[in-house]
DNA sequence: AGTATGATTGCCT
DNA sequence: GGCAATCATACTG
């Protein structure tokens, strides 16, 4: 059973680091990150800022799971738990360059621009089908799948990282843990 | 039980 | 740039 190939059981702002330019399929259908937020419980920005309940529970599961929630009751958005069972911590998915299944996200998004497939949180969930069945599933099998490299590999060119305050939260809004690939044309908003 | 609030997006001016 | 859409969760009484 091939283990997965980012611990996460460290630092969520390490594991959002971490994970830019790694490749995320779930059915078969993603790409590249590009961009992610850390989330902690000692963060007032966070889901798990006042404890466990119902709709966080995931957060407050084993790390290397999914963590699925309902943002503006209409979209769905796709987190990595980090850290120890318990902790509340995780990464948002913002943004991917779409490199598998993307007529099936074409589908999905109702649009054809390869630019706007996975652009935001919210169009991430919609292009990868994500709901809250999802949610508490492992990150280590079926239907997920984390690669180091592109399925069509363009080489092993180094993944330059920037960072800068998360988007849309009001408290904590200095904190530095939005995570984006540097140059890519596939982020929700410039850093 | 009623109300306020988003880790957003897309359409309008 | 402004704002409506839409609903589960959290908070108030």
């Amino acid at each position: 059973m091939a283990a997965l190939i980012i611990d996460f059981s460290a630092d969520s702002d390490a594991v959002a680091r971490a994970l830019i330019g790694m490749t995320l399929l779930v059915g078969g259908v993603g790409g590249r990150i590009v961009e992610t937020e850390a989330y902690d419980q000692l963060d007032a920005a966070s889901h798990s800022f006042s404890g466990p309940t119902p709709r966080n529970a995931a957060m407050f599961g084993p790390p290397g799971r999914a963590y699925v929630y309902r943002s503006y009751g209409i979209h769905w958005c796709l987190n990595l738990v980090c850290r120890e069972e318990g902790h509340g911590a995780g990464v948002l998915i913002r943004a991917m360059e779409p490199t598998a299944g993307l007529e099936q996200m074409r589908a999905l998004r109702g649009l054809t621009d390869v630019r706007l497939l996975c652009a935001g949180p919210g169009r991430v969930g919609q292009a990868l089908n994500v709901d809250a069945s999802f949610n508490g599933m492992r990150l280590d099998r079926a239907p997920f799948k984390l690669l180091a490299q592109p399925a069509a590999n363009a080489g092993a060119e180094t993944v330059v990282v920037l960072e800068g305050p998360r988007i849309g939260i009001s408290k904590a809004a200095d904190l530095p843990w939005r995570f984006g690939e540097a140059g890519s044309r596939f982020l929700s908003r410039r850093f």
